[in-house]
RNA sequence: GCCCCCAUCGUCCAGUGGCCUAGGACGCCGCCCUUUCAAGGCGGUAACACGGGUUCGAAUCCCGUUGGGGGUGCCA
């Protein structure tokens, strides 16, 4: 037999954003395809007409794109090929695999309730010979006995009794396929040799092998169903939380290859133990078979880790480039920034923390925190008059470099009696109340050269203005 | 209810019968460095769910129990 190149897609439905959980799944069908020179395509599954929402289309792409990953040809909408599941779903019919049934969902819950037996459906309409018409959907007539089953990459072989699968519907009364014939024909019609996608889908697939089957094809892909994502519950992840949705992590300021890089993580580990690493190795080192099949929780405080350690690694130009679109003060913002961006870049975890660690350097006005002022000054006392008064006089002639900025303000230290045992300035302590009284906050990028951006004028304005507040 | 899946530190992952007195990462705690905060360095906390087998030997294999998750739609 010719090796065939592997197929993968991943099959997202426009009724929500791209989530983390499918992100992932796109991550891991993108990693199969390029470790294996295969190729990976999108079919966008719109064939709920009530929750679609077309527009939800061009996030999805766009979000693939923003994670750096690529997908072969154009993306397959099965709006398009209606035709092609309508002529699967005659041929089941022809075959007696598929029948009408005019059952309303009320019936058939009425019916389980009576008869005391398990929910769903109970081939009602099986040998009425119904014919197609108003409120009739077609249903799949699953074999009596025997049983279902695959080899399931991450689970191993997996069996289904084919008894226990109730009679499920092919085209809903309004002549739309559902996603269970349509999924199956556009896999075998486009070649899929590789079905990789979410655990939720594992109860799905003997029904997915015995529509191929009765259609005659031979058709038996890869499985591997990957672990669902959880929230801190431990239940999957929501698709209607925005807050997963990949699009909020951009927003917030989390670099494309930190979420691709933590969220190949979720599910599966480099042998080496070696996490943070550029795409190109995990390409290499990925293994379908070493995914592990328990569920993962998507850990924000180990993204922020991995997030900052990308950014961390940027150059400068590129940090800066980077942190712009999440500037909210434009050029006023950039303008600050410049000068100490290495200071910053070292101390954020997202991008979206940059601007709020240099807005006192930007502003006119200062806003200055309530709890750093106690703490910071307040508590201090006369401590803090003589400091703020000492650096005012210290900072009024001296160099506006870091350097001399810091042996002013060490002079300062000192004359206001902020000293160690050993008679040196105690800068700990000393320079507290002039970052409160210049930044507002007791924590932020380092002082001496925040003072020298900020400017000698408004510098000794802000200490004039701590020191009549007291 | 029924079906399917899962089970190593709080979390993610390593471990595929002896190298395990179980390793790494995040988090947390302590110390060092230090102009705050970070970063960095050093150290610490903490797990093989339970019970039976198999075996000379089990975190690793088998069975059961318990617990968790997913599915059970004319959603995907």
């Amino acid at each position: 037999m010719a090796a065939v190149t592997p197929r993968l897609r991943f099959a997202p439905s426009p009724t929500g954003y791209l989530h983390v959980g499918g992100a992932r799944t796109v991550l891991y069908n993108w990693l199969v395809a390029r470790q294996q020179g295969g190729e990976m395509v999108l079919r966008i599954e719109d064939t709920d007409t009530e929750r679609n929402r077309p527009e939800l289309t061009d996030d999805i792409l766009d979000e693939i794109t923003w994670l750096g990953l690529q997908w072969d040809g154009e993306p397959v909408h099965q709006s398009d090929r209606l035709d092609l599941y309508a002529e699967a779903a005659d041929k089941l019919r022809a075959g007696g695999r598929a029948y009408w049934c005019d059952c309303t969902p009320e019936q058939i819950q009425r019916r389980a309730r009576e008869r005391g037996g398990p929910p769903g459906y109970d081939g009602h309409c099986r040998e009425r010979g119904l014919a197609q018409g108003p409120g009739t959907a077609l249903r799949f007539r699953v074999p009596d006995g025997g049983t279902t089953s695959f080899a399931d990459t991450v689970r191993g072989q997996v069996t289904f009794d084919n008894a226990k699968l109730e009679d499920f519907v092919l085209v809903r009364s309004n002549g739309i396929p559902t996603f269970l014939l349509a999924n199956l024909v556009d896999d075998v019609d486009m070649g899929i040799t590789h079905v990789v996608r979410g655990e939720e889908h594992l109860n799905g697939t003997p029904k997915y092998l015995l529509i191929g089957e009765a259609l005659g094809y031979d058709h038996r892909p890869v499985f591997a169903h990957l672990p669902v994502l959880v929230d801190e519950h431990r239940k999957k992840l929501s698709k209607r939380r925005e807050s997963m949705a990949v699009a909020a992590f951009r927003d917030a300021g989390y670099l494309p290859e930190a979420m691709v890089n933590y969220v190949a993580l979720l599910g599966w580990g480099p042998s080496d133990g070696v996490e943070i690493r550029p795409l190109d190795e995990i390409v290499d080192g990925f293994r379908l078979e070493d995914v592990n099949p328990s569920p993962a929780f998507f850990d924000m405080k180990k993204l922020s880790h991995v997030n900052a350690e990308y950014i961390r690694a940027l150059g400068t130009v590129e940090f800066l480039e980077r942190a712009r679109p999440h500037l909210t003060h434009g050029q006023a913002s950039e303008d600050v920034l410049a000068p100490i961006a290495p200071l910053v870049q070292e101390r954020v975890r997202t991008l979206a923390e940059v601007e709020p660690m240099i807005d006192f350097l930007r502003d006119d006005e200062l806003a200055v925190d309530d709890e750093s002022w106690q703490k910071g000054v307040v508590r201090l006392g006369e401590r803090a008059v003589a400091m703020l008064d000492a650096a005012a006089a210290a900072l009024d002639g001296c160099p506006w470099e870091a350097g001399a900025v810091e042996a002013a303000l060490a002079g300062a230290a000192v004359t206001a009696g902020f000293v160690k045992a050993d008679g040196a300035p105690d800068m700990r302590r000393a320079q507290a109340p002039v970052r409160v009284a210049v930044t507002g906050r007791s924590v932020g990028p380092p002082l001496y050269e925040s003072l020298v951006v900020l400017g000698r004028e408004r510098t000794l304005a802000r200490l004039r203005d701590a020191r009549a507040r007291l």
